[in-house]
DNA sequence: GGTTGCGGGTCTA
DNA sequence: TAGACCCGCAACC
């Protein structure tokens, strides 16, 4: 390998044989997506254990000073049906072959679908984010820090997460038990949520996408950050936490992947809060409406290990006629690990619900290869939830190389809601500035306040703008007039976003004379 | 029993 | 030749 001539200090890659020195270290992301790359406190635990919330199986590479991952996919329904609150099937796949097989049963026509009111069977969605390939994860150690680059955007659905699929091979010791685990579980939950009212501060982490880039939030957010719940497997109290945090998180919190509603679910995450939020009835939803708990989300999120193989109860009786529903879609698969092939069926199915998904390509502006983009992420729809109260989350995080092909992203974010001067907020991600578009004319233009996100001088983009706003409901309690200085908004802004986020800085204060030498390990 | 890391080996573009 | 993938092994939990 040849020696990579820096032209820019914050330029590194996997697989130089020279990388920078990094004296400041990102928060480690469990969910990382997109490419990007990060770099981690060399005892960090969860990057010395190279985990991630995706089902990431270890790939010869050939080289031993790098570790490379590729990315499993995710076990889904071939019925792709959805339970009674909107949840979907995605299962974490297992990651040795063996047990993947079983968990499979490849042999013959697969596992059937753990929704026993659907006759679909457990499939493999395989990952192909990375030019059709699965996405892959490289780790990389040096004396200072571990190096983590990912490649590729999964075009999938999160499989649960880790700890969910622990729990249930820790506590699933077959159905035959289950209705007194089941109970168990549900009063456990109950107990856990009725303690939650009197530990508002409990601590809980969202899983969050790309790179977490904390800010003067709550301790509950700081945590949710984390990527992972800290609640117990059966006791997960997430959901209420994020009912209380989603007025202020309505909002994507990634330009660049595919999103889903970040709480630690039991066994079914995903897309259902989304696909929730189109089947109840208009009016708040109900996790709002009674932000102190959900009772009636008990029965349907508490499922004993076993379950994920049977539903006791019937979860959603239009689920076969809302499976009827044909869109095109990247064609499932079955993997069959005897082979190693995989067989692509050619049908088309919906996973997504139909109201969602025709929200979804409703946008012509699409321009990514992903199926899960900004716009077709079922995050998108929290857009319409957007209010002037809480119009944003979000650590906007973008990090790609402009060159890289496989890397194309929506350009533009117009947020109709985000008003600042009665202008509405209109991103701009080709010279990550905010502008603010005068609708009767038409014009866009740049506001003194856009100048602070104007920090990267090379591809790597930093957008917040949760701060962005926050601080211009901060200039607005103040007298109008001092706004007018360009100056003082630079520089409390600049202060702000170098105090809250410490690590903002990170990839741009790579140091050109501070760069390691490859230390194997 | 499952995860993880490692490494030999094959296949294909 | 590079990359993806299969497979077996060992250590660990």
């Amino acid at each position: 390998m040849t020696c990579r001539v820096y032209s820019n200090s914050n330029d590194w890659d996997i697989n130089d044989s020279a990388i920078p020195r990094i004296d400041e270290y990102d928060v480690f992301s469990e969910w990382a997506d997109g490419h990007c790359r990060l770099v981690y406190r060399a005892d960090s635990e969860e990057a010395k254990r190279h985990s991630s919330g995706w089902a990431m199986r270890n790939t010869n590479n050939h080289n031993v000073h790098i570790l490379k991952k590729s990315c499993l996919g995710v076990l889904v329904c071939s019925l792709r049906c959805s339970l009674s609150n909107g949840e979907s099937v995605h299962l974490r796949p297992a990651i040795c072959d063996k047990a993947r097989k079983k968990q499979q049963d490849s042999v013959t026509l697969g596992k059937p679908c753990p929704n026993r009111q659907c006759r679909g069977r457990l499939e493999i969605q395989a990952c192909r984010g990375h030019c059709g390939y699965p996405v892959t994860h490289f780790w990389r150690h040096t004396e200072h820090a571990i190096f983590f680059q990912a490649k590729g955007v999964h075009d999938h659905p999160k499989p649960e997460a880790k700890s969910t699929s622990e729990a249930k091979r820790t506590l699933g010791s077959g159905r035959r038990v289950r209705g007194l685990a089941v109970l168990l579980a549900k009063e456990a939950a109950l107990g856990n949520k009725l303690m939650s009212l009197h530990e508002p501060k409990r601590q809980c982490r969202e899983i969050t996408n790309q790179v977490s880039r904390s800010i003067n939030q709550s301790l509950v957010s700081s945590e949710l950050e984390k990527g992972y719940c800290s609640c117990p497997p059966f006791e997960c109290i997430c959901r209420f936490q994020q009912s209380m945090l989603t007025p202020i998180n309505q909002f994507p919190s990634s330009l660049s992947t595919y999103q889903q509603p970040h709480v630690a679910e039991p066994y079914w995450t995903p897309e259902p809060t989304i696909q929730q939020s189109y089947q109840n009835p208009p009016g708040p939803e109900p996790s709002i409406l009674n932000p102190q708990y959900d009772f009636n989300s008990l029965a349907s999120d508490i499922f004993q290990p076993e379950e994920m193989f049977q539903l006791d109860q019937p979860v959603k009786p239009d689920f076969v006629a809302m499976n009827q529903t044909e869109i095109a879609r990247s064609p499932p698969t079955l993997l069959d690990l005897g082979s190693g092939t995989i067989h692509k069926e050619f049908k088309n199915e919906e996973y997504w619900h139909p109201a969602l998904h025709n929200m979804l390509n409703d946008d012509s502006n699409n321009s990514s290869n992903s199926r899960f983009n900004l716009n077709q992420s079922p995050d998108s729809s929290h857009l319409l939830g957007i209010t002037n109260e809480a119009p944003v989350d979000q650590h906007l995080y973008l990090e790609t190389k402009s060159t890289d092909p496989l890397f194309t992203l929506q350009k533009n974010h117009y947020y109709p809601q985000c008003t600042i001067d009665n202008y509405p907020l209109h991103f701009d991600m080709v010279d990550s500035k905010p502008h603010f578009l005068d609708e009767k004319n038409g014009q866009k233009f740049e506001s003194s306040h856009s100048k602070a996100y104007s920090k990267s001088n090379y591809q790597d983009e930093y957008i917040d703008l949760v701060q962005y706003n926050e601080y211009h409901n901060f200039l607005n309690v103040y007298d109008t007039s001092k706004t007018n200085n360009d100056n003082i908004i630079f520089n409390e802004l600049d202060f702000r976003v170098n105090s809250c986020v410490p690590n903002i800085s990170n990839v741009n204060s790579y140091s050109n004379d501070n760069f390691d030498v490859i230390s194997y390990q």
